[in-house]
DNA sequence: TCTACTATTTGAACGTGTTCAAAAACCTCC
DNA sequence: GGAGGTTTTTGAACACGTTCAAATAGTAGA
């Protein structure tokens, strides 16, 4: 219809399939929100779209695939929300509190659709599944994401390596929690995400304990080989869970 | 076909519906088991047990119907398991082990199965969604299960109410673990297991620690806490999750 | 044995996610 | 502007889980 004629030096990159792919995803998002993910059909959104059902496949090869593209989204703008207002908090308390809150605030209004992404964990083939091998590279974003709050952090060998992931695995079970949670404003989520980073300062004011070293190092220690041993670690090249041996 | 003469006196009970609904579930564990949850089709279904598809449909109201059926049998298979052999463990370390590995053993064949089980957490109304509220009863019966394994330990009062629903959330990681470890007799699980109840024997040497009486127990009485107020708790009417507020 | 009622069985039909061959639109080079 | 090629769009068709009205088998009371 249009020649897009206003932007010709801006964003060369918005292709005519940009646009309908963009589009169908929009489109989608709103009927998500609304609906929910699984009472939206792949034709209410093409309909919505204004297009033939095909076309929305030929931009997105299943309907998680939209799901999926959400998840990245997200992902990427909390990466960047994070490494824009780091610096802002000077202590780790003000750290964490700015990374997880700005992640439960920005996924607050999707509560309905993390079920979607939740319902495919279960199987380790499945390209969604938040610990199989394919989410791999995105999991890891995930994790770097939340370790820029210990930025500059005095922490043992064994806590460094163990904490992000902890922290990861904290992070799904509160938005597994949200999913739940249908308290007004989702404050029960809020105040269980308080709670617990509360309890991991403290947590990490015992590790950091000398007279307590002895007790919690070798503890610390042997988590850590169990789960390399498991290969639920972040050493290099980091799987998580994909298919095991 | 057959009238049943020969058992007139011995179960009453097995009625031809019973029998109808049985030689649906026996199929269908087949050819789970074989071919996987997804790959299965009602009418694969149908059609192997010799009757039509709108006959497994009366017996069994949907697909995760039949697994759920075979939810509860596991469940209770395992319960009668750890109540016979309870007895003849002496230490803790040997009841762990004992209902730890009975129960994984009991589901070590039906891993593509479990995919399926852990595919409907993700959605709160969903009637298999482990956290949810038809689940409850299951879940409750899981968790007494796990704690007998404790009877008879000297236990605080934080560690006795938090271990149980520690040990259930234990026991449900191994199976997600167990569902992504194709490693032959599953032995990574196996061992990943054995280290976890280790683990969980040593930590919980150190909570018992008299010494270490200060530092512990504010903390154990807060994650008590914390848990109580976001109603992840066992106190009397144990909801773990349900939809919230 | 017949009658009325209930429990069970049947397969056609519906709505869903997905696939695909063909049509249409677009693009590039002459 | 037209020929040849690629990208995008289209809607019919498929297999699946599920529903349902109708057919059948079973049962209890006369």
């Amino acid at each position: 219809m249009f020649k897009d004629q206003s932007q010709t030096s801006l964003p060369p990159e918005e292709t005519k399939a940009e646009r309908t792919r963009r589009k169908v995803f929009d489109t989608a998002m709103t009927l998500f929100r609304g609906r929910g993910f699984d009472e939206t059909t792949m034709r209410d959104i093409s309909k919505d779209a204004g297009m033939a059902l095909g076309t929305a496949y030929y931009h997105f090869p299943s309907k998680e695939a939209i799901i999926s593209a959400y998840y990245e989204s997200t992902q990427s703008r909390h990466h960047a929300y994070v490494t824009e207002h780091l610096a802002e908090c000077k202590t780790l308390q003000e750290r964490l509190h700015m990374v997880f809150h700005s992640k439960l605030e920005q996924v607050q209004g999707d509560r309905r659709m993390l079920g979607a992404i939740f319902k495919f964990n279960g199987d380790p083939k499945h390209p969604l599944s938040v610990l199989g091998d394919e989410t791999r590279e995105l999991q890891r974003q995930s994790v770097a994401t939340l370790a820029l709050a210990l930025r500059g952090e005095r922490l043992g060998r064994e806590v460094a390596e163990l904490l992000p992931l902890a922290l990861w695995a904290l992070q799904m079970g509160l938005l597994l929690y949200l999913l739940y949670d249908s308290s007004e404003g989702q404050r029960r989520t809020f105040r269980l995400m308080d709670q617990s980073l509360a309890l991991t300062v403290q947590l990490l004011g015992v590790v950091r304990n000398p007279l307590l070293g002895p007790v919690v190092t070798p503890i610390l220690r042997q988590v850590g080989q169990m789960l390399d041993d498991a290969q639920i670690s972040l050493k290099d090249r980091p799987p998580i869970l994909q298919e095991l041996k």
